[in-house]
DNA sequence: ATACAGCAGGTAAACGTTTTCCCATGAGGT
DNA sequence: ACCTCATGGGAAAACGTTTACCTGCTGTAT
């Protein structure tokens, strides 16, 4: 591998007789310096190549042109649309990020704040993690931004979110229109999960519409992943709970109840009518295809980097919490 | 937000009365030092905390514990698995990773690369990236390998992958035992694309079993997405291309042909047959679940991670090209 | 008593920048 | 002829580490 080593500031002054103090200043454009040095210097770097090394002058600066985003599973399509509309904005901003996959395991987040710490990152983004976010492992005072939940502290970190509430009403709503009675709700146990405020758009559609909240209607699942979901919702059908509409807290939930439904010969959306939550491409090439309410991951992504790099540069005046809206999206199973 | 600033090696030393060389050997445990000096400094340490400052470490020893890891598209879930796997191995070998989405544009990819180089990555992971990587882009040698793809560098890289032939083979394989006589490839333009020995595959089964090539029947698109696929299955089933099987080389090709088959009304598998590549939760989702050939992702974040890790320590002794094997998965539509 | 080995730990350079402070030169004003 | 001042650019400190080299001490062998 034929590469030429780039030269140093040092390196290059010295080809230019000049200081290393000239040719920095030259490189930034900032302090006093002829037009002369300037072409001379100018010529010596594209001529023999200099590149920045960040990290002597992110010691030197105190800041490091890179975030860490924290998130719980990158292969989430829900999750990686967020991720990567972080990765784009910030790539225009000439930031880099460092991807940092969770899996919600308390300890790997711990680790991971203590090595971006570390490392210096300029901010943090943390995508729908723990309730508790245990800031006691960073050092210094980064900002931080939350996508889809807030953490259990009462401080000021900014929260880019969907409007929640208003999809679970929407969710609900759609379910009572397609003549459901008995709405199951698959979520997260967790007190801080996004699914809360869904919960409540559930509870205030089935009251609007007269209908009783039956408690054992609503499932707590600790992982809102395909199998858990196939798994409980398989137990209770088994466990004879009378339904006959499924609101899933995200698409992923919904399959799983899906496909449970189909092994134990129920009919979608004939016996039982189902939706689903964020919109992600499996929802739509399911079959049959699943109803569910839209969230702009693009935006929640683009939102929450913008936030940030404003935190991170201190230009304040921001909104410290953002909350985006969402759309139902009908298909096949309502 | 309340942290507390931790200390920085010197105002550990000061407070210990001992010089920051001392305390630097008692952090690393190299060098020499009694008992007790170490227990006065890691009590100090303990006491008042201290933690590495990364940025000042890595430009002392050379080396930032970090890597790239250059994706076309982290939405898609064959690379995202990869990645995951990725991420999760580098985290247990200490090392972070800085995720680069570059959608094949030529342009971001040179930037990334710069950048990377720039903040001191000790290696990069390249996944089935451009045929030609812009390696001037680097000034500094580090140690790459690619996955998926080998760029059109005759250099030394390292590339894991999977056996591309061997599946292309399959699929035929299957396609013609389930009756198929004239199979529909659609596969990537690229000529370093994983996709020609799958092509390779492909061929070499219609002649094993007699079957003729029939040039109208190699598709080749650019975009190797759903979108791309369905519009180009569309305009060639308006050209009245005769075909009763359809060997796509990744799971998103398949769902885009399948969509628009369907959108035909050609039934899938009674009229038509499909292939897909990848094996992608998709493939297993859609109506009718499409056979697929399945490619080990994990192992391969794996195996090209730990390929990556023995070049950054310089171990040596590691097989240059690793192939992992594939299977088909029968589905719904052959 | 002298020499020497071995150990603990200090000094300072180095990694590659940025930036403060300073100096020298020359131009313009009196 | 002298003072002032702006301008270009150099010297050096600083960011927080690691490490090569050196020093001083204690204990043992001669």
């Amino acid at each position: 591998m034929e590469t030429k080593r780039s030269l140093s500031i040092k390196e290059i002054a010295k080809l230019c007789n000049v200081s290393v103090a000239t040719v920095s200043r030259v490189i930034n454009q900032n302090g006093r310096f002829s037009k002369e040095t300037e072409k001379k210097v100018l010529e010596a770097i594209e001529k023999f190549g200099y590149k920045t090394n960040m990290v002597a002058k992110s010691l030197r600066i105190q800041e490091s042109k890179s975030i860490g985003v924290i998130v719980p599973d990158i292969k989430n399509e829900f999750f990686a649309s967020i991720v990567l509309e972080i990765e784009n904005y910030c790539f225009s901003e000439g930031y880099s990020v460092f991807i940092c996959n969770t899996n919600k395991e308390e300890e790997k987040e711990k680790a991971y704040l203590k090595s971006l710490d570390a490392k210096g990152v300029d901010g943090l983004i943390y995508i729908s993690g723990r309730e508790t976010i245990s800031l006691d492992a960073l050092q210094r005072e980064i900002p931080i931004v939350c996508i889809d939940r807030k953490p259990d502290i009462d401080t000021n970190i900014a929260i880019v979110e969907s409007d929640n509430y208003r999809g679970g009403f929407l969710a609900t709503e759609e379910l009572i229109k397609a003549g459901c009675k008995d709405i199951l709700i698959i979520k997260n146990r967790r007190k801080f999960s996004p699914a809360r405020l869904r919960y409540k758009g559930y509870q205030e559609a089935l009251e609007l519409y007269d209908l009783p909240l039956k408690d054992e209607l609503v499932i707590d699942i600790d992982q809102t992943t395909f199998e858990q979901a196939k798994e409980t919702v398989s137990s209770v059908i088994k466990r004879r709970v009378k339904f006959d509409g499924v609101f899933a807290t995200n698409d992923w939930i919904a399959l799983g109840a899906l496909i449970s439904l189909k092994e134990h010969h129920l009919k979608v959306p004939d016996n039982v009518k189902l939706i689903g939550f964020d919109n992600i491409s499996i929802a739509k090439y399911s079959y049959p295809a699943i109803t569910t309410v839209h969230q702009d991951k693009k935006r929640l992504g683009e939102e929450a980097s913008r936030a940030l790099l404003r935190l991170i540069r201190k230009e304040g005046g921001e909104k410290l919490n953002i909350v985006l809206p969402v759309s139902l999206v009908k298909r096949q199973t309502t």
